[in-house]
DNA sequence: AGCACGCCGACT
DNA sequence: GTCGGCGTGCTC
């Protein structure tokens, strides 16, 4: 048998590939079994290329091909290759992730198949089981139906080894299809004349980067529906990114109900038979429209015509460990190179994109009106500095939500920090509960009457007495939702209060048990973190509390001015009932501090075009590129003695970008590790990719002992 | 990364 | 004598 020689790929930080004899009929992206190292270990690896020679005398051969039909297409190839190079990634590594987690291992990326029963002779039999089930296959699809399906409607296979026997029906092996919805089908509705100029402009023939900034209710969906729908029917396949929190049963319901055909669904909660049977229905091409979080960007459509990324300012759409990527920034390197449209919504965009908007780099299409609701309300301030706080909130916050409540309306309380305090003191000494992992204050969960460490997940019962004096006076510092909601049942005892954080979302039911006890009408309060910003439509909401708008502004993070505005934003959008005007209040120690008074006067886009002068001014993104390089280590100098050794090798190499640190992170130490950080910003992608590949090789050939370091290309955590 | 190999100390 | 600790180096 002739043979020939593949580079292969594997799943490990190996910025190589390994060449081994493989059959001459292999193809680029198939998987295969090797042996590898010294032990001849076996691995899945990918073919990444085929050569006619290889520098290596003695190779090895390739154990098993695993797929008959590459599992990446050249593009998919090329787009791993790019991800590589950009994030600083082993290009195996990349290619693994971009697998549904089956395929990691040596599992068959064939489709599934079931048995059907198929009807052939409809004639009459004796048995009164054997007839029905004639009849119902007479009266199925195609005149067959699944084994399981027979078996779920009551069937032996007695009865149909005696159907068979008799000839009348037959066994076949057919592949799995996707589940079509099969309830009420959803008419198309009439766009509003901001909706039809907004399908209008965009043409799904042209490539290009359009941003759609909708504000909350504006109806971007329908313009994300309805240009699939001419998507699908230029005879192409659409993709749709929405972040983790969004993609929830009743957004897979709109989309199933305008379009009566398969969808693929790619989400996190998927068990990995699931997730790989989805993967291979998008794979097999027996679905056209692709609905998924971040890792549904790497899709195998083969005939894609458009790429819809909603929510694109969502922080859920970058990886933040193992593979690092942006999904959003992957999303437009994938239309571009298929030389297909993207389309990017948000009713707060990113800096990144309204900058490339701005500079005409990408289309600017605009959502003002919210259909059939009231305009956005008004952010109003609260002065929180010489206010009797009760629950954290000030008396005019109390009076409004009695208001509101008392009108049969629904209250919505924002705080960002779940647990009872954030932190934990001895009355007598003034010791405070700190995490042993950590830099961090332990948060006091009362309801557990535990103590937990929300970075490394260290928790211990709350002592009874301080460890430090024996003091039993331990009283808890702060305000987390745990303590608010207890506060608030009793200062509104006779209103239903949901709380809505990570804590009560993770008990059996979820987020969706909760939602489902707030109360479809009448007054109710609904407590809850981040986890309430986004998503999920409460109707009945007239009024928003943020309990602390200055939490978040405290780091050096320069995005923070742009993620607080996004959350005021959308916390602001949950607010408004039908036509009745909803109302937000904003509590805070500095009520006139000019980013409250931009936001209210000037909006979103008015306080954006301001950050991006101020970011323009201080040479950061979005346009100077920034990465960082990041450090860990068991004790607290070795981390900075490897970053400050790369300095000097950079400085010896005469470094032409800038280059700060190495500093420590803004939680120095965290889950028993010191971290580290070096900044690179660069006027040029192209030079900071060229440095980020030296700092790489000079890393990967430097002893840094029990220091682990890892590139992040376009952080969004800054500290 | 993950594994084999190897060179040392502390156990039967 | 050997079991296992981790430090070193290689993987086609
Ligand atoms: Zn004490
Ligand atoms: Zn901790």
């Amino acid at each position: 048998m002739t043979s020939t020689i593949a580079e292969i790929s594997i799943n490990r930080p190996l910025f190589q590939s390994f060449d081994y004899l493989a059959p001459s009929d292999v193809q680029v992206g198939q998987r295969v079994v090797i042996p590898y190292g010294r032990g001849n270990q076996t691995l899945v690896g990918v073919i990444t290329g085929l050569v006619d020679e290889s520098k290596f005398s003695r190779l090895k051969h390739v154990q098993q091909v695993l797929d008959p039909e590459p599992v990446f297409s050249t593009q998919q190839l090329a787009l791993a290759r790019w991800i590589a190079n950009y994030y600083q990634q082993a290009l195996g590594e990349v290619l693994f992730a971009m697998l549904p987690n089956r395929l990691r291992q040596d599992n068959s990326s064939e489709p599934n198949q079931s048995t059907y029963l198929k009807l052939c002779q409809h004639e009459n039999v004796p048995g009164s089981k054997q007839k029905r089930l004639l009849d119902l296959l007479a009266e199925s699809d195609g005149q067959q139906l699944s084994m399981s399906e027979v078996r779920l409607n009551g069937f032996t296979t007695q009865t149909i080894n005696s159907l068979i026997k008799r000839a009348c029906i037959e066994r076949l092996k057919l592949d799995d299809e996707p589940s079509v919805w099969h309830g009420e089908q959803q008419e198309k509705l009439t766009p509003s004349r901001e909706q039809a100029t907004v399908l209008n402009d965009i043409k799904l023939e042209q490539p290009g980067c359009h941003l759609l900034y909708g504000v909350t209710g504006s109806g971007k969906t329908e313009v994300y529906l309805q240009l699939i729908e001419r998507c699908l029917a230029a005879g192409k396949q659409a993709l749709v990114l929405i972040p983790e929190i969004g993609l929830t049963p009743q957004t897979v319901r709109r989309f199933q109900q305008r379009f009566a055909r398969p969808i693929a669904v790619l989400h996190s909660g998927l068990s990995d038979s699931e997730r790989l049977n989805q993967w291979l229905f998008v794979k097999h091409n027996k679905v056209d429209i692709v609905l998924g979080t971040r890792s549904a960007v790497f899709a195998p459509l083969a005939n894609l015509g458009l790429v819809i990324v909603d929510e694109e300012h969502d922080t859920s759409y970058k990886q933040q460990d193992g593979i690092r990527y942006q999904a959003r920034d992957v999303a437009i390197k994938r239309a571009f190179d298929d030389g297909i449209p993207v389309l990017l919504g948000s009713a707060t965009p990113s800096l990144e994109s309204l900058n490339n908007a701005w500079s005409g780099k990408f289309h600017w299409h605009q959502l003002t009106e919210r259909t059939g609701r009231a305009q956005i309300p008004n952010i109003e301030m609260v002065d929180m500095r010489h206010a009797q706080l009760t629950a954290g909130l000030a008396e005019r916050t109390l009076k409004r939500m009695q208001q509101h409540l008392a009108d049969g309306n629904q209250v919505m309380v924002f705080l960002n920090r779940r647990g009872w305090a954030p932190s934990v003191m001895c009355q007598s000494c003034g010791w405070l509960a700190d995490c042993p992992n950590c830099d961090a204050r332990l948060v006091l969960h009362q309801h557990s009457s535990q103590l937990k460490c929300h970075h490394c997940g260290w928790q211990h019962p709350k002592p009874q007495h301080c460890p430090s004096c024996q003091s039993p006076e331990l009283v808890g510092l702060g305000l987390g939702t745990e303590k608010q909601t207890d506060i608030l049942e009793q200062q509104f005892a006779n209103t239903p209060i949901i709380r809505i954080d990570r804590d009560t979302a993770n008990q059996p039911g979820g987020i969706a048990k909760l939602l489902a006890d707030v109360p479809e009408k009448g007054p109710a309060l609904i407590v809850g973190t981040q986890m309430l910003a986004k998503g999920h439509h409460i109707p009945n909401i007239t009024l928003v509390v943020v309990t602390d708008g200055d939490a978040g502004f405290w780091g050096v993070d320069y995005r923070a001015s742009e993620r607080m505005a996004q959350l005021l934003t959308q916390v602001a959008g949950r607010s408004g009932r039908g036509e009745r005007h909803g109302e937000v209040l904003v509590q805070s120690r500095y009520p006139e501090h000019p980013f409250f008074s931009q936001l209210i006067n000037f909006g979103y886009l008015g306080s954006a075009r301001h950050w991006l002068n101020e970011r323009q001014q201080a040479l950061l993104p979005p346009y100077h590129s920034h990465a960082i390089i990041r450090c860990d280590a068991p004790h607290d100098w070795q981390a900075a003695q490897v970053l400050r050794q790369l300095v000097a090798q950079l400085t010896e190499a005469q470094v032409n970008i800038r280059v700060l640190g190495p500093v420590p992170a803004t939680m120095a130490k965290r889950a028993k590790l010191y971290r580290q950080l070096l900044h690179f910003h660069a006027e040029s992608r192209s030079e900071l990719n060229r440095w980020l590949r030296y700092c790489r090789t000079l890393l990967q050939n430097m002893d840094t002992k029990q220091a682990s370091w890892r590139i992040d290309v376009d952080p969004i955590d800054v500290g």
